[in-house]
DNA sequence: ATTATAATGATACTTTATTCCATTTGAATG
DNA sequence: CATTCAAATGGAATAAAGTATCATTATAAT
């Protein structure tokens, strides 16, 4: 080891970087143009220019090319930044948001994309709610530190899961509203939890 | 047609019946024996003697014959009998426990085991979040006509969105500690979102 | 008893995903 | 700059899920 090699970003990894995000657009492009059904890895391997064992190394599956995504790091940061004066549930409401607010108007294109492709397509609706649980877990780990529980109380673990029903309804009315604004509806839908369900 | 054949339980129906059950019934224990994904569907058509393409016309992936179940009906006439003075939310946690109470032993045995090898296994996790949503929608509607809004009201989603959460924050709980009610679980949770997450 | 309809089994086929091995490419060192 | 080492890649072979088709068998209706 010499002067400077703890920074990863070499050639290769720059590469592979590049390599991922390429294979991922011409994916959602394909899929955009033939539906995902349509769409063969052994199609978006060709169009990425790489063979389909490739494919397959960057993404264990086919739905993993969709739904791949690093938002945990960066809402967990958030979530731990929240003043500890706030409420839990207000915690959560602007780690959330906070995420969203500065994304670039090619993000939030993205994005919606995303969703409305992950929302329509069963297998893809399922790999993500599987993804989200995932993030639930880790929820769970932050909030029970956070009010000083064990991360097994039924009461974190409900805490964690209503967040994730929220979430749920939300990316489901975005999908079919592609025209409000995410970060809005996330927000309305928080007021509504944070005001005790007024029906 | 003659004087009676409203009634569609002629033979042809309850061989049906029996069929898919038999099936389901050594479909669960060979995952038991050897695992979800190292089962194979042939496997599982040999031992309820039946073809492989027989069992495709039951289930119309391996993932079915752990998921499907027809509950929805009986929750649905469960919400719809709860008397109009009570909140919606009182009303779906009354729905949901009317469902559980009556179950035999062996009902609560073959549920747990459902239960625990779905949450287990990732793929069958993501096929049950999936039949989730379903359900989720279908609440949608009743819980809209229950409090006079429209079912793409945001607030009408949430609702249902975070009914669903609680579902699956209890489930994996119970999954992990399959030795605890499952209906108390239930209840205790649906109690900690009346009570306005108490945190 | 006969005709119509529905369920089944057998076969062939497509696609996803995994595995193994030989080859190529980038990284590190003298 | 050449050489050695490790990682990434491509190609081929394989297994299982799922689909489509068609002949056969079982049930229902009259």
């Amino acid at each position: 080891m010499s002067t400077e090699n703890k920074r990863n970003i070499g050639l290769r990894e720059r590469k592979k970087a590049k390599t991922m995000a390429n294979v991922q657009m011409h994916a959602m492009r394909l899929f955009r143009e033939l539906g995902y059904n349509a769409t063969t890895v052994e199609q978006i391997a060709e169009a990425a220019e790489i063979s389909p064992s490739t494919f397959f190394r960057y993404f264990s599956t086919k739905e993993d090319v969709v739904i791949t995504d690093n938002y945990d790091p960066l809402l967990i940061a958030a979530f731990e930044d929240q003043p500890s004066d706030l409420s839990p549930l207000q915690a959560v409401r602007n780690a959330m948001l906070s995420g969203m607010v500065d994304m670039s108007p090619d993000e939030l294109d993205t994005m919606r994309e995303r969703n409305q492709l992950i929302m329509t397509v069963p297998e893809l609706r399922g790999a993500s709610l599987n993804n989200l649980i995932q993030t639930m877990q880790l929820f769970t780990e932050l909030v029970a530190k956070r009010v000083g529980r064990k991360p097994d109380d039924l009461a974190v673990r409900t805490f964690a899961g209503i967040v994730v029903g929220v979430n749920i309804s939300v990316m489901l009315y975005y999908a079919e509203n592609p025209d409000k604004d995410f970060s809005k509806l996330m927000d309305e839908a928080f007021s509504n939890l944070e005001n005790g369900l007024p029906l």
